[in-house]
DNA sequence: CCTACCGATCGGTAGG
DNA sequence: CCTACCGATCGGTAGG
């Protein structure tokens, strides 16, 4: 009897895939408490009951786009903070791959879902979540003190990161991908603005 | 017969003040969608149906939230514009004015209600927001301007004045008052890292 | 995953 | 401003 949990079947990971990219879309477009389960399953043509053969509730959805988020952007920072460049370099990197995230088409609705949703998970996905940003903002604090010990930045404080990652975040607000400028632009003139100019 | 529209007795308007200052509390605590008349109602000791006295809808409400929130931030930041002190100290001025609403008792929560709910707003009130903002944003640009004719900013386009609301804006997120750091501390810093040093 | 459904709750209204 | 109420909608479930 050594049954082990049986590995979900392709399709069923893909119908609950595209629940949660759905979700993911409409909590980002209309909030949490104004979607509907029937919107969601109305978006991947399943009837209002059906979602809840792959979630338990509508929280377990809103905890599953929040989560996939974070683990997203942490993904995408840690393979740029890991590039071995010099701190500016490597700054520049990081910044891009948070814009990415927030910004482009992969990721934007689970990001804007994370950064504006995350109020309404219940406390034990509201930790979860918690916990993976502190670990999330380790990876800023790091570079920080090493663009500080290189000269290039003069405060490397908890603040200066906070702002930071405000002017990051609210580009959700602003940016539109056919507004003309790049992410590789934004994320220049963010680390022109905050950076000394390299001599 | 030259019947003027009648001014409102004192308690009249006592009590639908009343009702803005709990919904904007409740807003920005739950949400729009998820605070229901009957939290307001309750928060200002009237039965459900009362709130219909003073507003026609649950929009309305939200109106009059947000634009009581946008006002106040234009008000306090158009005062510390028009000191006619020297630009660094003008711009300062500005920075504890906007964070004074944003964090502060009074504007706090119709500040967050104005960030984060407005998209719930219908279009007719949308627009009457964005104009309000639109011309909030004018006041910064002019700023901007100023410090880089006294050479103490490199840049004033307009990516450079959204990272800066951008920071501001998302103290909303972190800042506690009992964390230790006043509002003119946190406005010093920000300046501190957009500017120039004085020399 | 669908059908059929339930109890709860919601924004709003009529009449006083 | 309250009482009493309405139709609509919501998250979730039983049974297949």
């Amino acid at each position: 009897m050594a049954t082990k949990a049986r590995p979900p079947a392709a399709e069923e990971t893909n119908r609950r895939a595209d629940i949660v990219r759905a979700a993911s879309r409409l909590f980002a477009q209309k909030g949490y408490a104004a979607t509907t389960i029937r919107d969601i399953a109305g978006a991947v043509d399943m009837r209002s009951g059906s979602p809840f053969y792959h979630f338990k509730t509508k929280q377990d959805m809103l905890r599953a786009v929040a989560l996939e988020g974070i683990g997203a952007i942490n993904a995408a920072v840690a393979r740029a903070a890991a590039s071995g460049k010099p701190p500016r370099a490597t700054f520049e990197a990081m910044l891009r791959a948070h814009l990415d995230q927030l910004l482009g088409e992969q990721g934007r609705d689970f990001a804007a879902t994370l950064l504006h949703e995350s109020r309404h998970l219940d406390a034990a996905a509201q930790a979860e979540v918690v916990a993976l940003k502190d670990s999330y903002e380790t990876m800023w604090q790091k570079v920080l003190k090493d663009l500080k010990q290189a000269g290039l930045i003069a405060d490397d404080s908890r603040v200066t990161r906070l702002f930071l990652l405000g002017a990051l975040n609210w580009t959700v607000q602003w940016y539109r991908p056919d507004g003309g400028k790049s992410v590789a632009q934004i994320a220049k003139q963010l680390s022109s603005l905050l950076l000394k100019p390299a001599t």
